[in-house]
RNA sequence: GCCCCGGUGGUCUAGCGGUCUAUGAUCCCGGCCUGUCGAGCCGGGUGCUCGGGUUCGAAUCCCGACCGGGGCGCCA
């Protein structure tokens, strides 16, 4: 089928002498004197568009105003050309400005300067024309795609959680509020109990792709205010350790798919992946603060690990080859209601953060499933049940032992591509301060 | 919320009490050029975030506001 457009990756030199017409940003005008070249980018890079004042002298000077980053279609010649950097040029007859951009553009987009972050997400849909910009999407939805059919392949069903909730997760200072025709509602900070009450149906391996809200005022390269988290729980599990191949299979295809499908995008942002070696590492709690210790760091028994140990930690274990690695059984105090106790040691928890690249990746542990526990823990905490009884209820009438994780999508990629800020991950970011466009 | 740093043409920067009628690049406009591909050459254009203060004199020093970058806390 012939559409009206050709794309610059179905034209090869092999297509020489034939008619085509080809749609693209308008990148670069030369005008040589006698002789003017357009550089059209299109999504997979650029085509050159050529025009001689001696065979077209109306043509040649329309060519050579046309306003750079405007949408053109350009009709003409496919002409073979080794002189060439696609190995082909356009030898125009035609072109149409079929929407001009307008001058001053308030960002570059191929000139040879650069510009701050505040301007480029000002200008957000100029600032994604960027082949390197635009990279970073093409790799986080082959991230996507991949955590989908792996799970997919482990008889995972995909849920779809309300965003809107009627009672705040594990508490309420970080939750949005919002109007529900006269009632407050809160914008959901976590899929966590829903997806921890459809272990009690049947629906017993699951796992969601979606937003989560979070009102902490958090300014930094790794924070923002909306984020996509990968969340999964996998009932019939005996011990937390039972579903780690789960989510260390998902990275780990994720990651092979990236380095086999986005080889171009990858050079695009001069990232070099290495592939990912499973099981990770495991590293205890308290092995954890020995090996602080050791680099001179003292923490106390139940202390959390704060974010300078937490740098510290992912060097230790950069130098033993581990960029990824687990860490285990945190103290109980430290973690949500839900996350159950050790048996034996009930200051420890079954739980753990994957740790990648010296950030916080994902967090996850086995949950409490005992109801009469699961209560108690909850005014432990100094939450009102009451709050929570379409959760509790899911507990009531027979709930299997059941685990899973929150992993943060968008600082995944981030870490993923080196990215310097979690921005650079989102298309359009939402932060403390950002709420447009 | 706290701490540190910063706001100079459309964009990115130099300058950090007078010689600033503010540097350079990019960009834009005009001119030259028939093979450019970071095109080149010549000429021109646009700017000190805002409000107070110090001073003979402020882009430059002080105070405040607003905005931005980074760190901490918190976490995905």
């Amino acid at each position: 089928m012939a559409g009206p457009f050709r794309t610059l990756t179905s034209i090869g030199p092999k297509d020489h002498g034939a008619q085509a017409t080809l749609g693209g940003w308008v990148e670069d005008v030369r005008n040589l004197g006698g002789i003017a070249f357009l550089i059209v980018r299109q999504r997979a890079g650029t085509f050159q568009a050529t025009v001689k004042k001696k065979s077209d002298e109306d043509l040649f000077n329309r060519a050579s105003k046309v306003v750079r980053e405007s949408v053109v279609a350009v009709r003409g010649t496919i002409q073979r050309n080794p002189e060439v950097r696609n190995g082909w040029e356009l030898v125009a007859a035609a072109i149409d400005v079929l929407s001009p951009a307008a001058v001053p553009l308030p960002l570059p987009v191929a000139d040879k300067v650069g510009a701050d972050m505040d301007t480029r997400f000002d200008n957000r849909t100029l600032d994604l024309r960027k082949p390197g910009v635009r990279a970073i999407f093409r790799i986080r939805s082959i991230v996507t795609s991949a955590l989908r059919s792996y799970l997919a392949g482990q008889e995972f069903v995909e849920v779809h959680t309300p965003k809107l909730a009627g009672a705040g997760a594990e508490g309420g200072a970080t939750l949005f509020t919002t109007d529900y025709f006269g009632r407050k509602a809160y914008l959901s900070q976590s899929p966590q109990l829903y997806k921890q009450m459809l272990m009690s149906t049947g629906l017993d391996r699951v796992y969601e792709i979606a937003p989560a809200f979070r009102a902490e005022p958090s300014d930094t390269v790794r924070h923002v205010t909306e984020f996509t988290s990968f969340d999964a729980e996998v009932a019939w599990i005996e011990r937390q350790e039972d579903f780690f191949p789960f989510l260390e299979g998902a990275i780990a295809h994720a990651v092979e798919r990236v380095r086999s499908e986005a080889k171009a995008e990858l050079e695009a942002l001069q990232v070099t992946l290495k592939e990912v070696r499973i099981p990770f590492r495991r590293l205890d709690y308290s092995e954890a603060l020995e090996l602080l210790r050791g680099r001179g760091k003292r923490l106390r028994a139940g202390d959390d690990i704060d974010t300078e140990a937490e740098k510290l930690l992912g060097a230790a274990m950069q130098e033993q080859g581990h960029e990824i690695y687990f860490l285990t059984g945190y103290p109980t105090a430290i973690k949500p209601f839900y996350v159950m106790a050790d048996a034996e040691e009930p200051d420890v928890s079954y739980s753990f953060d994957l740790e990648y690249k010296g950030d916080e990746m994902a967090s996850g542990g086995q949950r409490e499933h005992r109801y009469d526990v699961l209560l108690a823990k909850m005014k432990e905490k100094g939450l009102n049940p009451e709050n929570f009884e379409f959760y509790l209820k899911a507990f009531r009438y027979g709930m299997p032992p059941h685990g899973g994780w929150g992993f943060g999508l968008d600082r995944f990629v981030q870490k993923l591509l080196d990215l310097p800020n979690i921005r650079e991950a989102i298309l359009f970011p939402r932060d403390r301060t950002r709420l447009v466009p």
